[in-house]
DNA sequence: AGAGTAACCAAGCAAGCGCTAGTGTAAACG
DNA sequence: CGTTTACACTAGCGCTTGCTTGGTTACTCT
C-alpha cells in the first residue's frame, strides 16, 4: 500500500480510472474493470490505492487542482478591468472543463459517492475556486457590467457553465472560448 | 407481475424510490432498502415492479410528465407577451423541480442508468419539454428582449436552473419564483 | 553480492446483489 | 359457493462485489 504517493504510475492509473467512472459511473465501474483497463489484475491495483474510495478521491482532486490552477493563472495573465477578468474567468473554467473532462464530470456528478474524510477535504479545494469566481463576479458588479444578486449570480452563471458537459460537443463549430463568451455576453446589457 | 398498472399503490411506492435513489443514488440502493422502506419484503416488490430497472423508469416518467403538465398549464394561463411567458416558464420550471424534487434529481443524475429502451421512450417525453422552452426563447429573442444565440441561451438557462438543485435551500430566504424572477432580470438588459 | 523495495499475480473469502419459485391469505367476483 | 385476483411471505439460487493473503519477479542502491 503505497499510501500518499504520487508516483506517475498512479496519475496514469487516475487518469484511466475517471475514464472509466465516465462511461459506467463510480458504483458501476468494479475494481476488476479498472484492473483490466489498466492492464493489471484486480488485486495488484490495491498496491497503489488503499481501496476503491481512493481511486475516486484521488480523480477528483486531480481535476480539481488543475481548476484552481488554470484559473489562477488565467486571472494572473490579464489586465485588472472586470469585463476582461470576467471573460478570462468563463474561459479558463471551460478550458479546464473540456481539457481534464473526465476528471470534472466524475467530480461534478459523483462527488456524492466520497466518504465523509475526502469529501471534507475535496470542499476546501472547491471553496477555494468559487471564491476566485465571487471576487469576479463582485469586481464585475460593483463595476455596473452586471445586474443581481452576487451569490445568485455567480451560481447561475456556474451551473451554466457547469452544465454544458451534458451537451456540448467539442468537434461541433463552436470553440469553447466562443461559448464563454456567449455566456458573458448573454449576462452583460451593455453588449447588446 | 402487474406490468402496465397505474394502482395508487405503485404510485406511492415511487415517490418512496426516488427519494431513496436521491439518498444513496441508483446503483446504491437494493432492492431490500426499497422493500424495507415500502414496509415489505424484498421480494414482494417484484409483483409491483418487473424488476429494479422498471423503477427507475417509473420515477423518471412520473418527474418528467408533471413538469410538462406544469409547464403547459402555467403558458396556457398567461398573456402572450413574450416577457411574461418567458417569466413564467422559468417560474414552472422550479416549481416543478422543487416540488418534484426527488424524481426530478434522479432525472437529472441517474439517467444514465436506464436501459436504451426506456431511455429512448423518456427522451421524448424531454425532448417535448425542451421544445416548449426553445418556442419560448425563440419568442423572447425576436421580441428583442434578449439576445445571443437561441440554443446557447436555451442551454444555458436550463442549465442554470436545472443546477439550482445543488445549491438552493427551499427553507431559504428567497423563494422559488423569486429565483426565477432573478434568473430572468439577469439576462434581460431592459430590467436593469 | 546482498538487501530492500516497488509492482505484480493467483487464488479465494465473506458479504451482498438482483431476482425467482412456491405458498398463504383475504377480498372481489361469477 | 367456488374461483379468481391482488398482495404479501419465506427461502434461497447463482452470481458479483471489494478486498485480502501469501508469494514472485525485476530493479535499485549500497
Amino acid at each position: 500500500m503505497n499510501v500518499m504517493n504520487a508516483s506517475p504510475r498512479r496519475k496514469e492509473l487516475t487518469r484511466l480510472a475517471a475514464q472509466l467512472f465516465v462511461q459506467e459511473g463510480f458504483d458501476r465501474t468494479t475494481v476488476r474493470m479498472l484492473a483490466q483497463e489498466m492492464g493489471i489484475k484486480s488485486g495488484s491495483l490495491f498496491h497503489h490505492f488503499k481501496d476503491k474510495q481512493e481511486i475516486l478521491a484521488a480523480v477528483i482532486e486531480e481535476g480539481t487542482q488543475n481548476a484552481l490552477v488554470i484559473a489562477r493563472k488565467a486571472l494572473d495573465e490579464c489586465a485588472e478591468d472586470p469585463e476582461v477578468r470576467l471573460r478570462a474567468m468563463a474561459r479558463a473554467h471551460l478550458e479546464t472543463l473540456f481539457t481534464d473532462r473526465n476528471a470534472h464530470v466524475v467530480a461534478l456528478f459523483e462527488w456524492r459517492r466520497l466518504d465523509p474524510a475526502a469529501s471534507a477535504h475535496l470542499s476546501h479545494l472547491r471553496d477555494a475556486y468559487e471564491a476566485l469566481w465571487v471576487a469576479v463576479i463582485d469586481d464585475a458588479l460593483e463595476a455596473g457590467l452586471i445586474h443581481g444578486d452576487r451569490f445568485l449570480v455567480s451560481r447561475f452563471v456556474l451551473g451554466a457553465l457547469n452544465w454544458t458537459v451534458r451537451w456540448y460537443d467539442p468537434n461541433g463549430p463552436r470553440s469553447p472560448d466562443d461559448l464563454a463568451d456567449e455566456l458573458v455576453a448573454m449576462i452583460m446589457p451593455t453588449s447588446a
